[in-house]
DNA sequence: AGGGGATACGCAAACGTTTGCGAATGCAGG
DNA sequence: CCTGCATTCGCAAACGTTTGCGTATCCCCT
């Protein structure tokens, strides 16, 4: 059986309110007796129970967290960022994986809020689907922040790239170097970068002149076999585009895989650029020219955003993070 | 203020033990009332408080998993398979990520009993250091399943693969593609993977007559950028190995780039095997030949025997997953 | 109609903590 | 020595559930 404040207390022959301020720190128990309780309790192994902490205190130092794939490493290095912000204030966080299935987030939602979590982040799966449950947590007072994505309805704190400027810049990019047809592999779905980086890449091509037919926007779910796919479909038309935006880094797995086994030459036949820098953009043959985030950043400011709800009530946030183009050799020179 | 059973109750004017009766589906309460009770429950917004459930029923639905580096794709995907089997018996999972630092390890598996977790799934960061705490909290009834390292002493449950079998089928492979002199870019520190890697490889190598100098012994911690340096030192020697085993994941990644940097060709000047298969191997130029894990599929069955050990007090059981080998591109045959 | 068993519900204790309050003890100053 | 205040500690309630037990009610059968 596991060790309770109650049997500290009896072993030493005191009550167990003095054994709970003495180990919290509190005043009111001599120094003499703190110690001796604090040895004694650390001889008998006490950990202290937290469901029962939570209960009473109504504060669990727990977090919970919604990400979309877990095995994303864009996600896992913003889980990351999370975890060194509070890990030094010993919180824990409980993590989900949604797996882009909306059901799946409200299920999470609901155990999370069980669970008493003190505060929320969350990449949502959807723009719109759960936001009556996002309402609802938000009205029980627990702060949430969004983060990589967000549900324009709810005026929550969020914080994500500024994917308008990233798309544009990769496509002014393109449009100098001479490209005027473009295709996309695009995120399938409702999701919210997926949404907001094609319809500003048809925004910027309009702008720049640019050709996007419909028959080059190709969408897939965040994997390689559905970007696969779609690179093939695209790269078989009769009239294919220029140039390619690979908007996710799974998916430009994928791609390259794809264009490998059709023996398609990068940037010699067509060229190629990416939404997101991840481990392997770098050092793939050629190395890919793409738009970078910083995930563990976003993590990092999104966790600090939490903490300043929990803490201080802070009045809800919009944070819009910079993206920042990275010129590799993936893009041709058209004259 | 957050609606509990007892406004139910008082609302409906019945007790609260039988509106807990009526929600959890014990028997005892008639259908008509029953449904009165779930119906006012989801009117109200009812949310179970799993702080007062877990503390008086004892369990809270929660597992704690420690992994060394959520970064790290491997690690991710084990995490996935461990939540396929959880979520749908409505369990969270609380992640912590030790960052391969041991007194972070033993923090977080305080913190983590403190939560009152029903189990403990760990990839632990040492082969040894925690062992005291891991013992405590085997002795405190917790269960506990290592995965893909462990901790020898202790004869905990666990799941690994294969390591000395690996091993053997990459030397194997390259003795019989004609190479005789074996370089290793290893896991640095005590980690257990790291460890028995080293060991077999050199238990291999005298076996079949290979050579492994001293200095073609690199090690580094599993990021690129120590990889790189090792891979550099490596290849600035006067005398080079044919070949080299890169013996993690994200290390890989520091060799290929070190290597493209260095303007070395793979396989001509220098030949290249991996232990795991990441996302971008295959991607790679060469394909890069490796001995391939399945993370997700080790997650899966190390949730399983936790929950067997859970549910059923399982004895421990050790389990060792075959490791197989990929054949493709990045050695060269030497006659 | 009466008896008996099943059914439906209420009562209260318990899980391990924290905390306001009161009581007892200590000490210092007059 | 007495008053008064500060310090140290115990008492008991409370957090939101669950659950064993007791009692009242219902239904069915003879």
């Amino acid at each position: 059986m596991r060790v309770t404040i109650k049997q500290i207390a009896s072993k030493l022959g005191v009550n167990p309110s003095t054994v709970s301020r003495a180990l919290s720190g509190k005043s009111g128990v001599s120094d003499r007796l703190r110690e001796k309780i604090v040895r004694e309790a650390l001889k008998m192994g006490y950990f202290p129970d937290m469901t029962a902490m939570g209960l009473r205190k109504g504060h669990t130092k727990v977090i919970g967290v919604l990400i979309p794939d877990i095995s994303n490493p864009f996600f896992a290095q913003a889980v990351r960022g999370m975890e060194k912000i509070f890990y030094p204030m010993g919180y824990q966080l409980i993590l989900c994986s949604t797996e882009e299935n909306s059901e799946r987030e409200a299920a999470n939602l609901r155990m999370l809020v069980s669970q008493r979590v003190e505060g929320l982040l969350s990449a949502p799966v959807d723009s719109g689907g759960n936001s009556v449950i996002y309402r609802k947590i938000h009205a029980e007072g627990i702060p949430i922040v969004f983060f990589d994505r967000l549900i324009p309805d709810l005026k929550l704190s969020s914080v994500i790239t500024d994917n308008e400027q990233g798309i544009r810049d990769l496509m002014e990019y393109l449009h100098r170097r001479g490209h005027r047809k473009l295709g996309i592999i695009n995120l399938r779905g409702r999701s919210f970068t997926g949404k907001v980086r094609l319809r500003s890449a048809i925004e910027t091509a309009e702008k720049l002149g640019i050709e996007i037919r419909q028959e080059w926007i190709k969408d897939g779910n965040s994997t390689q076999s559905e970007a696969y796919e779609a690179t093939v479909q695209m790269l078989s038309l009769e009239s294919k585009p220029t140039a390619i935006i690979v908007n996710n880094n799974l998916m430009m797995l994928g791609t390259m895989k794809a264009l490998r086994d059709l023996k398609i030459n990068v940037p010699k036949d067509v060229s190629l650029v990416g939404f997101d820098d991840s481990y392997w953009n770098q050092i793939f043959d050629p190395p890919i020219s793409c738009i970078a985030q910083d995930p563990e950043q976003m993590g990092l400011i999104a966790a600090t955003m939490l903490l300043d709800a929990i803490f201080h009530h802070a009045k809800p946030v919009q944070t819009v993070l910079k993206a920042h183009f990275i010129e590799r050799e993936s893009v041709s020179v058209i004259s």
